[in-house]
DNA sequence: TATTAGCACTCTTTTAAAACGTCTGCTAAT
DNA sequence: ATTAGCAGACGTTTTAAAAGAGTGCTAATA
């Protein structure tokens, strides 16, 4: 290994590591000594360039496919090049502010903003965008009506801060007066507004068992609307996928295995909405912007030869959510970090215009 | 060309066909006359079958891709082997069994029915299926409801019969109290409860400008919300596709640029949804049960190379929509079409099972 | 007259060998 | 410490040959 003058000596050979990584994401080939000598770093032989990418390998950060022929970078060297580029990401003000433009047309007015995010990340990364919402019951209710559907059915609607609306049937077995459904709803909204749909279970709960008056003639219906809110959970957190079909485009032959798998695991949503639910604990804890995971360091073997790139989403001071874009190793780190940023930033912004409309409340008679 | 007895020979000769074809499905390499004599057809010799494929080539049954080297099926082939099919195709009670609990399981409650059925096609075929829905505007209205958001917008809330529920916010710029809130809704639903969308609109236009009486204060009001419900046709129709990822799995290396092309068809929603749209009408024309259309019988160049088997459903007596499955054009058309049907028939229950709900109407007061 | 066996020919696919290019590791010179 | 130069390794591409599969035609057959 070289030693000798530890701090230049150290420069040079990070600068090495990175043009190998740069290079590899844009030729994906082995990178030799010779090429970088030729073309980036013209002022070293390819002889001391070979010298390096042998302690580089030694180290850990490259690796050679066969005995001879170029080198390729591991997940650490990925991890070093992404590291070094947190700091560096910003994104031209022009290209900014073209994506800006791009999702105010094509997300536009809050409904399903989360599909229609996600599907943006996909277009413009060219990879498999995505929006996670967290556990539903966390999140703050702003409304929570009922549509009499006569039948003995109501259809629930819930709207929460994060701008999400999900309805579900609910099932009573005999109608309910519609003087009384709107009871129902005004008095649900009126007490639960601003508490988290755990919360405001359990409040009802309270409230039921404590046999108070004004809802005595309502209560079973309020226990059979508790009892049907779980439902939504069944599906486990909201989860959208898109632009897996771009991602062939992208992909070589060689790499198809690889994207098999991905598919395999994207199709299997429970897994995978588990690994964003970790993920975003983490990225919370860590206070960063934006979460690179690169291949090995996902947990989840199927995954191990793409890479993630996530960011948070906050509804006041909640981290409700999640989004980024699942790519190939070889991904433009610097470019994709700066959309998802930024895509991060627009999604907040959407949702908290949404918010700004504070759930009105009726006072209820 | 071969003539003689010719109610035997035609018969032979389309036996020899249907073998081709379900050994092409089967395998995916040209079929040689060899090979056909020594497999299924040892009562000819391969000679003999060298002159009826010649025939059969003559009259563009079959296509050579090379000039020595076995025969492929033309779409005409398809077609008539699918035509043959038509007749046959019955699934076995257990089969249907199994899928008729699986759809239990996996779609349940009218939430999200055409999402969820659609990814069960994709399931069970192995291919994309997908489910699509007419233009909201031709559907008849359940109910109309609002939910007052505060800060000047509302929620409305759409119900249709075919148990499809959209939601859009409507903003009036300045908030309506909450009992003007309820009278517009109890007023719409009184209504136009049982009118398609468009009707509604129509409807609701008239009555505004005729100057009713009961509906003057809140006549703006209407007016900003038949404005707004032109909005969800923007996305066009509802369709959704699912399972791109697992035709990955059983496409073949050779094939992938078929899939590329599809999969860009796929992420233009627009033409696709232009397609099915015209595709149902023909279909609820000709009264068939299953459509198949192959490779060259749809219009978009890049669905050339795949079949797409369709089926419609209804709701009482009005078709509203589409399922089916798109996938490579060597599928299993027995097994494929037979799913369809079934599950068109699913679909059709689960709906009707919601309709049975008469979309309860309040007395306005 | 329809069917079949046989054969020469064509064309793709597979296999093998050779030529090429790129990279490494080492050594000696700077 | 760096560099130039060179031998050896190994993947990739090119080229050539062999194998395999199928066709069309003709002559024999039932």
């Amino acid at each position: 290994m070289r030693v000798l003058k530890p701090e230049v000596a150290k420069e040079r050979k990070e600068k090495i590591l990175r043009w190998v990584v740069q290079q590899f994401v844009e030729s994906r080939r082995p990178i030799g000594s010779q090429l970088l000598a030729d073309s980036a770093l013209k002022d070293i032989s390819s002889a001391t360039i070979r010298n390096i990418m042998k302690d580089l390998e030694e180290e850990g950060y490259l690796y050679q496919p066969h005995t001879s022929g170029g080198r390729i970078p591991t997940d650490k060297a990925y991890r070093y090049y992404v590291d070094y580029l947190t700091g560096i990401q910003r994104m031209a003000a022009q290209e900014r502010e073209r994506i800006e433009k791009q999702y105010d047309e094509r997300v536009g007015e809050l409904d399903n903003v989360m599909l229609k995010t996600s599907r943006l990340l996909a277009h413009l990364s060219g990879a498999a965008g995505f929006v996670y919402s967290a556990n539903v019951a966390d999140q703050v209710v702003k409304r929570l009506d009922f549509l009499p559907l006569g039948g003995g059915t109501l259809l629930a609607v819930l709207i929460t801060e994060s701008g999400t609306v999900r309805h579900w049937p609910v099932r009573l077995g005999y109608d309910l007066a519609p003087s009384k459904v709107r009871l129902l709803s005004n008095f649900i909204n009126a007490e639960i507004t601003g508490m988290t749909l755990n919360e405001a279970q359990k409040f009802l709960w309270q409230y039921i068992k404590a046999g108070h008056r004004e809802v005595a003639d309502i209560a079973d219906v309020a226990v059979q609307v508790l009892k049907d809110m779980q439902k939504p959970r069944a599906d486990g957190d909201e989860l959208y996928i898109e632009g897996l079909g771009r991602m062939l485009e992208t992909t070589e032959e060689a790499d198809y295995e690889d994207l098999r798998q991905m598919m395999r695991i994207v199709e299997e949503r429970q897994r995978l909405s588990g690994l964003l639910a970790e993920k975003m604990d983490d990225l919370r804890r860590s206070g960063k912007d934006v979460a690179v995971s690169i291949g090995s360091e996902n947990e989840i073997k199927e995954l191990q030869n793409v890479s993630i790139v996530s960011s948070t989403y906050r509804v006041g001071d909640r981290t409700v959510g999640m989004l980024g874009i699942i790519g190939p190793k070889h991904m433009q780190y610097t470019k994709v970090m700066s959309l998802v940023k930024l895509m991060g930033d627009l999604l907040e912004g959407s949702i908290s215009a949404w918010n700004a409309l504070p759930g009105k409340e009726d006072d209820y008679e």
